[in-house]
DNA sequence: CTTGACCAAGTACAACTGTACGTGTAAAGT
DNA sequence: ACTTTACACGTACAGTTGTACTTGGTCAAG
């Protein structure tokens, strides 16, 4: 698979910022943290240069700044991260997880109706012929 | 909370088999380990030395061995593991995850009917005029 | 008794992480 | 021109993690 090694706690926090930006200097993204998280800027300056030596982000000179973009699709990491973290904590399977996750209460009611909807469009999706 | 510190990936791993045995030795742990995994006997040692370090297991002397066994019980570790997740990944929304883990197409047709099941009870037990 | 198997416990050590400081340089304010 | 501001880039450094070797002791087989 892509082989770029993984990320960190840390360079994911910064990762999701980007994403969350687009494209930013190191200024924007320390800038887009939450308020609550205490970051220094130089921090955040490491860990992007850290997701360019990883191959996650590129980084090019405008002006007087650098400005990182990043170049792997959110969705493929964090899918990655998932398959990573399913195959620690339950061995690969899914569903306990997932069971975990809705059992815990950590999901609304409305979340859950939007699940129900979710499970049956897939339920047909897998069942053609019901057309 | 809790104020253990954190599992490794590696120490998760460990202490996996540690749970599904319940209580065992080095060499048991060693040897619970699914055979394409390839870890030396003495880095499963160290890892149960730092299990119990962290305080997620104890260790007695039985005979000339030591006996490792739980001390956490797995769903609050799970639970904490999850949490965290969740937030580094999707800033704690809960919902983001199970739509990508049932989406991805990693479970079954079967698990989707029973996740049906388990949405419908939890649906009614939130609902308790349902009489 | 001697040798080999087996184990506990200490030690090792490089890579990775979280966190940040320091230096130099260039733009912007005075 | 001089000073402050802001940033790039290199460097630092302790703690954690993955992985394992080493030493020294005990039990069992020869």
């Amino acid at each position: 698979m892509t082989d770029r090694p993984g990320l960190s706690k840390g360079e994911m926090e910064v990762a999701r910022v980007l994403w969350s930006l687009g494209s930013a200097s190191v200024r924007q993204v320390h800038e887009a943290f939450p308020p609550d998280r205490e970051i220094d800027f130089a921090t955040v300056q490491t860990y992007l240069r850290r997701l360019e030596t990883k191959g996650y982000v590129t980084g090019e000179i405008q002006g007087r700044t650098r400005v990182y973009t990043p170049c792997v699709q959110p969705q493929s990491v964090i899918r990655e991260s998932i398959h990573d973290f399913v195959d620690r904590l339950f061995g690969g399977e899914t569903l306990p997880l997932v069971r975990q996750l809705i059992e815990e209460g950590d999901v609304s009611t409305d979340e859950l109706a939007e699940l129900r909807r979710l499970i049956t469009r897939l339920e047909k999706q897998r069942k053609p012929e019901v057309q």
